[in-house]
DNA sequence: CCGTATACCTAGTTATGCTAGGTATGGAAG
DNA sequence: CTTCCATACCTAGCATAACTAGGTATACGG
């Protein structure tokens, strides 16, 4: 489970340029080093809530001799909500290491 | 949303001994600077949980001048639950952070 | 020509946290 | 003394998120 934090993910896999939904789960299990091997089933209807928000746009490809191919990009709006996701993250994982670490540093 | 993690919390919540719903709620709040300010609605319920899943164990008190309190405790299945929910938190924050960085450290 | 990898999709399940209520008592304020 | 607030517990039902488990179709290698 990614807890919410899928679109910050998705997002910030489209930062470097636009991709298409396979090439995104690849690139997010590469950065991961193969901690989010996500299913299709979890990133495409992911992708489609994030362009219903505008924070995505989407066009289809069809190169010459390759498969059919929907290919996004992120807006404008896409870009500022990365950096929210980005700062909401911050926060929120300094809030649970304080926490978990009972309010002193712990050893990772 | 806490997305997962309210377990590990609340376990840290109990690793410095005994506390009842209301006072875990204050604890947390106050370990996190006020970033997670639960409902009780959150936390009864995972509190039930817990102990249904044998991390918690808990007993009434009834002290001579204050009300009644459910005053939980960490089961050493909790102990052992809460080191790995912290490697788990280790390991999925540590992922994020590099998944969001694209790559690259990122400022805070 | 057949299997595998690529590439897309969605309906339905599950879990989780939250909303929105309810109950009851102790102590402070008026 | 009575009214109100903080303490303290609880649950039913809602919303959402991610995943399971399917389905479709094409390119490419053996």
């Amino acid at each position: 489970m990614l807890k919410g934090h899928l679109d910050a993910i998705v997002l910030a896999a489209l930062e470097t340029g636009p991709a298409h939904g396979y090439a995104i789960i690849e690139t997010i299990k590469q950065r991961s080093a193969g901690t989010f091997d996500l299913p299709e089933g979890t990133v495409y209807p992911a992708l489609h809530r994030l362009e219903q928000a505008g924070l995505l746009s989407s066009a289809w490809t069809t190169p010459p001799n390759g498969r059919r191919r929907r290919v996004y990009s992120l807006t404008k709006a896409g870009s500022s909500a990365l950096g929210e996701r980005r700062k909401a993250w911050g926060r929120f994982s300094q809030a649970v290491d304080t926490v978990l670490g009972g309010g002193r540093a712990w050893p990772a």
